[in-house]
DNA sequence: CGTTTTATTGAATGACGTCAATCACTGTGG
DNA sequence: CCACAGTGATTGACGTCATTCAATAAAACG
């Protein structure tokens, strides 16, 4: 999915739907998006707990989670990095990380450092701003994600996040029409939502069930979105796509 | 509890254990400590959703929370505001509020207008800096509760809000020896773990039968702060209380 | 002081977890 | 190309932790 569009629109695409950027702007996208690219297999640690923050990580292909163990070996995503995601530009004020952040499928990453990342924004203010502005909305979603543990149900859950991570792809132009990849584990995705694996796997088919979503071939399907969001208790609010005006339901992906 | 201490001190105090400030620093904290006073009872909004934002607010006395809703009136408490806390230095970036915050008891706060904000720390970079450092925590405990409403148990999510809640007390300056004034109800517990008041009564009663709070008079007791937090597989790591060298088990409070 | 909110208790229910076995898939190397 | 190992997905039976409901007692508050 996405093919024939270059990484670092990835990028680009989705920091327009905050603001309007010049074409040096976009240059500087494109210069972060080609910084020290890496590639990671599922699994493996992109950064771990009790490191000196070294990179801001910018995800081109793949997705990656940002998670936190208990001292028994419980682990919980705290969130998901998904493509055009920046994780933390403010990482070098901390002096030692206190989470992971790992592959959660196949994974393309540009590693970014301090250098780079001032270079990109010294003479460009519309990109810190937007940048700026996808930290909030990072938030946000942290927010949003403690309701959904705390309040929703298992089917609530399970929906509410193919919602946002379909969402949050098809502003990365990651999605076509009603389809996207779906690269990660029911595991992972037990490990985002508080449920077992063997529970999402009940729950994933109770949603299949329902007509709510099709799976074949690590591609998703959603056949009615509104359905889907009403069942997730979704709403788009906390993403605060609508900053210039767009909408999420103009007929993009 | 903190009785003879002045306000502005909440916030100087909090801050300090993140930086040195100068007295120029201290004196555009207590401004800002003395900005609009306003005082809420149990119960009431500070800031709805939907808001334009207009103020950062500074918690002078008491508990706020920040909470979201579910459509059929479930709610979620995202996040403590105690006393020192800023709340979302950032805010004005947003166009709108996602999410609620109101008081949880009998609250004290300081508005602080985008124009006093500049006031205080345009010419004093370090408290800037103390104040941006303060998010930075702000948000890894929110990552901190998602593991909590995720992983734990209703009695190790208990005890873990109870010692974060204690502890960052502590650093304010509001606890004596092994007490706090502790002014939230069991209501409030219960949306702030996720869990229902009725089994937040019963996981309470369990850990005062181990002896592990005690609960008189909306003052908490903790016989064994060590024991809490293993009960409650807490590490303060998280509230990356050491950037400076000061450890969290100094003996203050 | 009366009214409302909060806390407690018990019993019954239910959602999700646990355990264990099986099956399917993916990637690897011979 | 096939065999193999390892991971991931599925299924059923059963267990349990937390919820729900309802009734009562105790605080808090105006």
């Amino acid at each position: 999915m996405g093919d024939g569009i270059t990484v670092s629109n990835v990028l680009i695409r989705k920091l327009e739907r905050y603001t309007r950027l010049s074409q040096v702007d976009r240059d500087a996208c494109h210069a972060l998006s080609c910084s020290r690219p890496r590639h990671y297999r599922a699994k493996e640690d992109v950064v771990r707990e009790g490191d000196r923050p070294e990179f801001i990580y910018l995800i081109l292909d793949g997705w990656a989670g940002r998670y936190k163990y208990l001292p028994d070996g419980r682990r919980q995503i705290v969130s998901f990095f998904l493509p055009g995601d920046i994780c933390d530009i403010n990482i070098f004020v901390l002096r030692e990380m206190d989470h992971f952040v790992g592959a959660l499928s196949r994974l393309k990453v540009a590693q970014i450092t301090r250098g780079d990342f001032e270079t990109a924004t010294l003479d460009n203010p519309r990109l810190l701003q937007a940048l700026y502005w996808d930290t909030l909305v990072a938030t946000a979603i942290q927010r949003e994600w403690a309701l959904n543990l705390g309040q929703r149900s298992a089917l609530e859950r399970v929906a509410h996040l193919i919602c946002e991570a379909f969402i949050r792809l098809r502003v990365a132009g990651r999605t076509v029409g009603n389809r996207c990849d779906w690269p990660i584990t029911q595991i992972a995705l037990a490990e985002a939502s508080g449920l077992t694996p063997v529970h999402v796997s009940r729950t994933l088919q109770a949603l299949a069930a329902q007509g709510l979503i099709e799976m074949e071939n690590r591609t998703l399907h959603i056949p009615d979105l509104d359905a889907l969001m009403q069942a997730g208790l979704f709403t788009a609010h906390y993403l605060h796509l609508d900053h210039e005006g767009r909408h999420i339901d103009s007929n993009e992906g």
